[in-house]
DNA sequence: GCTAAAATCGCACGAACGTTCGCATGAGGT
DNA sequence: ACCTCATGCGAACGTTCGTGCGATTTTAGC
């Protein structure tokens, strides 16, 4: 790896950790210079403008996810046991202490909802590739016989994406010790009425 | 009303549709100046300090939602009949054009949600009770023996508010026409397995 | 209509923001 | 070992931020 590549690398890494917790928006070139122990325009120059930068940290977060949550569960074999690998991946993600702010992607979603531009754009992509994940998971199930014909996948992957918005939402606000019992009840009442 | 509470409220206004669509610290004092045709100095004087002006954001905008949603639905006879008036209403006032970003509740939640502070803490009061609001009018259809005894009214409440998040995801970020649909089918599904 | 108080303004401050540019410095290929 | 170019630094720019203060206008009670 380069040396810039490398610079760059841990660069994001501290960006993607100020964003989770300030915002896009919050999240500071100055800041984010101190912190890696650069100058404000050594750092600058990494990236050219901070919307670049701003791109970078969800490519680089959206990368991430991807890697510790999704591909792993691609691996299991039935549509179930990806839901239900995928499921506890994402929570342990949400909830991860090491990377606090919870997931970056949640939040950038919530603060670039109603505001146009480029990064919405990349977020809506990601977010319908995300829940397509979920829908296909499920299909692959309805295929296998596992779950019942006819299912609605759509309503299944609304609902599975509910659980963890509510998690996200009671483990990282409310700091809800049951946080982690309520989703794995839930998810567990999902599965089973599209099985029956 | 005096002049000054006068101002205030239309400040207040503009204050929450600007934090809703920028969240509260992208809200600045500067651009409300603009907006509301006051010079800045004016309008800081009306509360002292950004943080006070956030904190009143939050405090009206829950006053608001309280009067528009909660309110209505606690005029309800049976618990179930709250439940439902309930989430229409909460719907209604995510999804409404009328004020753009959304729910500011949510936005500052998430926005908030590891940063601590005392809005933050704020946030975390007004949820809980939020929630604990949800759970009661689910206690009181399981007394009315509507929904089955034993009936876990947390986990309801978990549920039912995760069903509330993902309809804002898909209403605001994705702007996915059938999100009312996927939220009322998930809350007709919700309240059927709460019923045997 | 006068007057005290409330409301608003104009101006300025220091800090932080993103960004630019010229210059040093160190790494990597030859 | 040298040369080249990527890499990083320092200083500064113009703008916007939140905030303070004295002056001025407007409101509201008598």
């Amino acid at each position: 790896m380069n040396k810039g590549a490398q610079t760059r690398a841990t660069i994001l890494d501290q960006a993607i950790a100020m964003a989770s917790v300030d915002g896009l928006d919050g999240m500071s070139i100055g800041r984010l210079a101190i912190v890696t122990g650069m100058s404000k325009s050594g750092l600058f120059a990494h990236f050219g403008s901070k919307d670049a930068l701003q791109r970078a940290v969800l490519e680089t977060a959206a990368a991430a996810l991807a890697r510790s949550v999704l591909d792993p569960a691609q691996r299991e074999s039935t549509g179930e046991a990806r839901l239900r690998n995928f499921f506890q991946r994402w929570l342990d993600w949400i909830g991860a202490d090491e990377h606090p702010g919870g997931c970056p992607l949640i939040s950038a979603s919530v603060e670039l909802s109603d505001r146009p531009g480029e990064l919405r754009d990349f977020l809506v992509d990601h977010q319908e590739i995300w829940i397509d994940r979920i829908r296909r998971m499920c299909q692959k199930a309805v295929v296998e016989g596992n779950f019942r014909d006819g299912l609605d996948t759509r309503q299944f992957a609304f609902e599975f994406h509910g659980i963890g918005l509510s998690f996200n939402f009671a483990r990282r606000l409310l700091a809800d010790p049951k946080a982690q019992l309520h989703a794995d009840t839930a998810l567990e009442k999902l599965i089973a009425t599209a099985k029956r």
